[in-house]
DNA sequence: CACTAAACGAGACGGTACGTCCCGTCTTGAA
DNA sequence: TTCAAGACGGGACGTACCGTCTCGTTTAGTG
């Protein structure tokens, strides 16, 4: 885990870092201690200093986070156990984080900023994932006539991203609930059944 | 303007300064000077320090944000009007606010970082104001049988906020695509006509 | 003891406050509070500030010292008998004092400081009051023939305040010991016995 | 003179802003400057902060005080000379001292306060340094007899001591003047001749 | 195998900002 | 009018980082 070159190392030490302090409070000196390298390595591989290493941290851990999601539907077989299957299993991932583990709502906050720019990505990644799968219900000839599946794919990111983000009320560890939502709200107006 | 008290003229101050200077960036020396008292009567004020400022002031905007979108919308007499109008107007203040003006990607995150804390308040206040719409347009026998108002209503705010928050490909000041949008996408399976 | 008017009880306050927190460390809130009564209130009795405080408050609890040295050795008969129990009497306030009470090194020595400026006149006095006793003692017959009054009366003033200002190795509260050192140093020279 | 390294540089900055300023007055900023450093830096350098700069450069201005006089008499051949030359450079010194130049009795006060704690050890210091002299003096047989060097050399500290740190009404600028004094006063019960 | 060059650890430094504390001044309100 | 209560500007303090720099030292690659 830690003999994955200097930048693995510091990017893992940096998350582990913010998990227990807090995104705007962790130090350098703690990063470079956490990753076993002094403080001139650490700058030698981010010369843009601390913004750098929090921007790349963050979309490193987003990354992790979207690809752990990715494998853990890989085996679900329709579009409604996907979409199920990874809402369940990104809140899990979310609440398991020990980011998430006893920080306060601010702290969540300060995390949750850095993870900001790479959204515009995340959005892009996931509609084109989504865009793929629909594409195949398609050809399947699952889908209701006359669905526009650029639309749809929008539409379905934005649904999954925003209950990802902020579930308000719902308890996304329940997943006859979140199969529930997904039917009636995802894709009731999209897939025929 | 900035008569209103010692907080509301910090608070505004905080804004002018994370608009010029990014909200990580600006001291507290620089917040002080803009409100024209001393660094000591900021810290009677605010016993948190920076990270209270920081809550605060956005808080604070937000609120600001939403009540002028409201005004925007207050004259709307359809639920697509408002919907439409209120997506426009908040894209063009958002596109406008000084805090967007030549700020870096990571700036614009850092202040989104700070917005999150009031999210699931703004997601409440929302979603009760659409719920209200809803409502009304549900007794008018406009919406189509069946619909469950509390399902709508949430499913429109999570549409609003994502549009909102990251339009991806969308250009949000143009109204006619906008009302396409809300049309097709946003109330087309809740509202009949 | 807190009657005796706002200058008196700010004087007593500012003494026990030095006690507690050494001379350069209380705070005029301290003082105030101490007193019982405003810091506004203060600046009036006080309109040199903290500096005038500290200065009259160490001439202050000088004289005080000095009045129950004076005090102790009324009802001694002789010069030497006079110095010693002064000696011992003044060692014996110095320890019990409440500044000297658990107070380092340091401590001790910035109280010592705001006592400098007095010392010229403690040095004027002490030697006017010795030198009184020695044109006693002289009247009397009990001076060795040829001692100048004047040159006499300076040097026991310079070895008394040196005594007790630093009794490097002596230990001043062992009576017999300090009457030993008045003998032979201090009166040896000047009184017939 | 300013290349000693940052800790000597840093108490002359000290002693000559407290010359300036007065020791109370001058500012941890101040000195900084003047030893063209960072405040930073000196915190390095001196972690106890003020007090401790305080108290080093003050033990610090005293060992350079006592080396000049300890140079100014080195040629002196006897001990009532080595005595009337030390108190009339001493005096020389103390007179030009930056410190002691227009400065305020107060001011004067504060200094001393911080020379306190090194009060014991200069005892320590000029006694043993007189005791050698008048062991000397022993051996060349030019003591009266019956003298006790260690309680002659306890007092000579003791009167010189009293009469460089307060010369009351003394002109010590007078070398004829002090010689009289050492010659009657210091050293007349001691030496022979 | 020797030698050079790059990477590294260690640490000092200037600088900036923070949060705290206190002083001296001023205003406001109550006795 | 006098005083208590308290806000304020100003300034210093001690702390914590950041980003830069300079040293030796270690490691790796090359002749």
């Amino acid at each position: 885990m830690t003999g994955d070159g200097p930048r693995e190392r510091i990017l893992a030490a940096a998350v582990r870092c913010a998990a227990r302090n807090g995104v705007q409070r962790f130090s350098l000196e703690d990063v470079a201690n956490e990753a076993d390298l002094s403080r001139a390595t650490f700058y030698r591989q981010f010369p843009g200093g601390r913004d750098q290493l929090v921007q790349e941290a963050a979309t490193w851990e987003v990354a992790r986070f979207w690809a752990k999601v990715a494998e853990g539907v890989e085996a679900e077989a329709t579009l409604e156990d996907r979409l199920t299957v990874g809402i369940v299993t990104g809140a899990e991932l979310i609440r398991q984080s020990p980011i998430m583990a006893n920080l306060g709502e601010d702290e969540v906050a300060e995390l949750a900023t850095a993870l900001r720019p790479s959204e515009p990505l995340v959005h892009e990644v996931i509609r084109s994932y989504l865009r793929n799968l629909l594409a195949r219900e398609d050809r399947a000839g699952r889908l209701r006539p006359g669905t526009d599946v650029a639309e749809a794919s929008d539409y379905l990111t934005r649904m999954v991203l925003s209950v990802l983000s902020a579930p308000v009320g719902r308890d996304l560890t329940d997943e006859a609930a979140v199969r529930e939502l997904v039917r009636t709200q995802f894709v009731g107006g999209i897939v025929t059944g």
